[in-house]
RNA sequence: GGAGAGGAUCAUAUAUCUGCUGUCCCGCUUGCGGGAGAGAGGAAAGUCCGAACACCAAAGGGCAGGAUACUUCUUAACUGGAAGUCCUUGUGAAGGGGAGCUAGCUCCACAGAAACAAACCGCCGAAAGGUAAGGGUGAAAUGGCAGAGUAAGAGCCUGCCAGAUUCUGACGUGAGUCAGAAUGCUCGGAAAGCCUUAUCCGGUGCAAUGCCAAAUAGGGAAGCAGUCUUCGGACCCGGAUUUGCCCGAUCCGGUUUGCUUUCGGGUAGGCAGCUUAAGCCGGCUUAAAUGUCCCGGUUGGGAAUAGCAAUAUUCGGCUUAGAGAAAUAGAUGUAUGAUCACUUGUUAGGUGAUUAACAGAAUUCGGCUUAUGACCGUCUCCGACA
RNA sequence: CGGGAUGUAGCGCAGUUCGGUAGCGCACACGGCUGGGGGCCGUGGAGUCGUAGGUUCAAAUCCUAUCAUCCCGA
């Protein structure tokens, strides 16, 4: 697993992915022929809160991502999240993570 | 006990598992593995001031534009800080504010005769004219009371009260305070309206700036695609014309065009700038943090000395984030603190539950402003008791 | 890092230059015209002008601070 630090990645993602909607987060998947693994970006706007609360969301995704790193999906993957997320706990984050990451992956 | 004013301090600690970003060391498979050690704030925020640093511009001066505005001290500098002074708000502790409407222009709604200009009504007078007492509106109308005076009146004059200006003396570095005297001086308000006076200010900002530099396109240079030669040319190749095709003829080109190599600019990208500081503590020395010298300067710049250089310049110790779609964490416990509920042996303790205030470095530093949890001591007012 | 704009009735906007009465359209309520609806006509309600402080006799307007939203440049 590895994540997407380039503009240009992002907009290969936004320009063609399968979309789907979780509770708290937005999940754009785009497959890549021959991908071994699964690069993914975390996308956080302002509509979530103010700068602590956002860090905190990017870091509980990317912990929920290195525990889970195993089952995740090949291809390029942009998870965007909801406003709803800032206030979130981290068990409910982890669950409709969880679901929906076992959704796309089939 | 309640209400308030202003000030200082801290920003919960720790354990286990799983992880992240730099630095140093070791190992080799040269980009991985192992080990050690480090890793958000008082506001990191807002980006409101001031500086360092970098680049651009620049003889010097002025205009324009912008900023500031009581006094003294302080600071590298500042819309910063300290103390004081006057005005003002508050019962008070305390808080807020400060150049100039006797240079000029402009504005002052409604009401009112009139809003700074002396007119109108009125009063006096035969008239010319004099007058600002009366006009009751307004936020604001040329100081108030009494007397004298007059044709009628008026600080026109006199006394008292209120204020202003000037002078003198005392105190203070100064803003200014106090006391005395003189002048009938009594002048409307607004400069957070234009403006005047004094002082200061070149511009842009780390996405500054410097270095390395892929692919594609375009530019410069060289070579190859050709032999003979008497250097005129011939053959050859390519193109055009000659009706569509072929031959031939004529003209033009071989300095074209294509390929290869190479050069510089430069994009993506990468590296540097990038973290050790306008610090703290102790000793020595000195009149003094005074510390080789200079630039008003503990930063910075320049010089000198030492050193190959980095660097150091009174000596020793301590602190030390440096990322780049952006690390500094996630989870589970324990203890402390707060709130709520229940309970006991009730100035105290136990059990359970809940939540961790505001908030995340982005070149660096000094401030200001704003957000916010807890605790400490100081002061003021009110109430009760002794 | 730097520059700029906006905030006024439920919604969209005037009014801010140069201080003095807060207005327009749609929407809303009531009444009338119609058998009813639509439409038209008339009447009316609704605002501490984003927040706080200051200047002034008087502030939506001037000054300062602050909050929110939006835009632009390197």
């Amino acid at each position: 697993m590895r994540f997407i630090r380039s503009t240009r990645e992002y907009h290969e993602v936004y320009a063609g992915h399968e979309k789907r909607h979780g509770a708290l987060f937005l999940f754009l998947r785009r497959r890549v022929s021959g991908a071994e693994e699964c690069s993914v970006g975390i996308v956080v706007s302002r509509k979530v809160g103010n700068a602590v609360r956002r860090n905190k969301v990017k870091r509980r995704v990317r912990a929920y991502l290195r525990e889970h790193s195993g089952q995740l999906p090949l291809g390029k993957l942009v998870i965007i999240a909801k406003s709803s997320s800032g206030t979130s706990n981290w068990a409910d984050i982890a669950e409709d993570l969880g679901r929906n990451l076992t959704g796309i992956r089939e």
